[in-house]
DNA sequence: CAGGGCCGTGACAGTTGTGTGACAAAAAAC
DNA sequence: GTTTTTTGTCACACAACTGTCACGGCCCTG
């Protein structure tokens, strides 16, 4: 599930965007009218988070052009008191609209809505595959090769998420630390102490990790066995 | 063709009947939520106009209720800004929706719209079914695979005809409220309770659920055992 | 060999979330 | 009017989740 996240106050945008990929979304990233139209172009989202107010190309005409290509959701972002804005914005064909100041919770509801409307399919099938080992985000439960299936805390599935998302690399310990609790939480204790509650939950033998490994002094990776590559 | 106008403005409802009836519209009217629920079910018009502010019974109720029992298409009058009411209309079974103000000659394009798309798709019967479960919302009856039926109150048929709409999945904390209490009703403590209620009458033991299942910290879901129909 | 990081591990407490029963208020049925 | 059903509120126990800390082991450097 990819969004589009446009929004020229960069601070709002990236709130947006790390609430957006808690929830399982892909999340791409534009600050203004024209960068928000090539990126669209670029890779097609399921749906469009969209201000109003943009530098160049206005959130209208990006609205605009994109409804007369596609039925892509879109959510407007608007300004509390501007009711104009908001009429004007359904008329040419957004699909639902948030009142800034808004709670990033409330934002994931509607976007969920609107999709839940739009596409009367399952919304979302937040399923992550890597290798032996396979993560429903919803339920918040992994599988392991083994057959095995665990029920992760939300922590610990939003690092082994990213960690899937990224096998076979190495993350660094500020990259992990900033991916699981936001810019602002979590220090080196937690994750260590994150690590291995999840290790002890998904390796086979904890003292001897097959999956997560430790690189010290930097950081950790998911080790998953190359397929025929 | 029939229509029924409902708008506490009486300005205003005599201006859409008078355009309703100058396209060929036998228009009936009403004032307030009661006379509303009474005209409906005097004379089943093919077309029901609502405001959503009413004095007694809001919009919102006269629209599930008639949903309940007919498939009658359904235009909601909302004010601008007020976009929640617009989600939640959709969501309790409005076909569409225009906002004040508006052209009558916009309404009246609309409704022709709506009964256009509705007398294409089959008109589909209350009964709903998902897996061992089947639940008819005229009746309010759950009846589980086991043979049993039981009697469900409004908010209970509301809740598992929401979650039989959307089996599998998981259903976040508010998305349940705001389906089941709408856009300002509805807490965390009220949905506990009623998720408790609803079990203890569906579920064989309600210490060990077999069908509602709980994501701590997310929401529940329907988990129905995928077998063919 | 000593000391200092770094890491894994276990234990523990504080916080939050959830299930449950009881009860009152409200609504509906009679 | 009364009685029954339905719904909201509250309290409490218990579970889940998370943060904190301390200890010991390992590796490296001096």
């Amino acid at each position: 599930m990819k969004a589009l996240v446009v929004d020229d106050d960069r601070v709002l945008a990236d709130v947006i965007a790390f609430t957006l990929r808690r929830e399982g979304f892909e999340v791409i990233l534009a600050h203004d009218g024209e960068t928000a139209w090539r990126q669209w172009q670029a890779g097609e989202p399921n749906i469009v988070v969209l201000d109003v107010n943009l530098p160049g190309i206005d959130g209208f005409e990006v609205c605009r052009r994109i409804r007369e290509q596609s039925d892509t959701p879109i959510i407007l972002l608007t300004v509390r008191g501007e009711e104009n804005d908001v009429v004007y914005g359904l008329d040419v064909g957004a699909d639902d609209y948030v009142t800034k100041p808004f709670s990033p919770r409330q934002l994931v509801a509607r976007a969920r809505a609107v999709l839940r409307r739009v596409s009367q399919t399952a919304p979302q099938d937040a399923m992550q595959r890597a290798g032996g080992l396979s993560y429903d985000a919803n339920r918040r439960e992994l599988s392991t090769d083994d057959g095995k299936t665990h029920h992760l805390s939300p922590l610990e599935g939003r690092l082994i998420g990213y960690l899937m998302l990224n096998p076979n690399q190495i993350l660094t310990i500020d990259t992990l630390i900033d991916h699981v609790w936001g810019p602002d939480g979590g220090d080196r204790d937690m994750l260590r102490q994150l690590i291995h509650r999840l290790r002890s939950k998904i390796e086979p033998d904890p003292a001897e990790p097959t999956y997560i490994e430790t690189i010290s002094g930097t950081g950790y990776g998911l080790n998953i066995p190359s397929e025929s590559d």
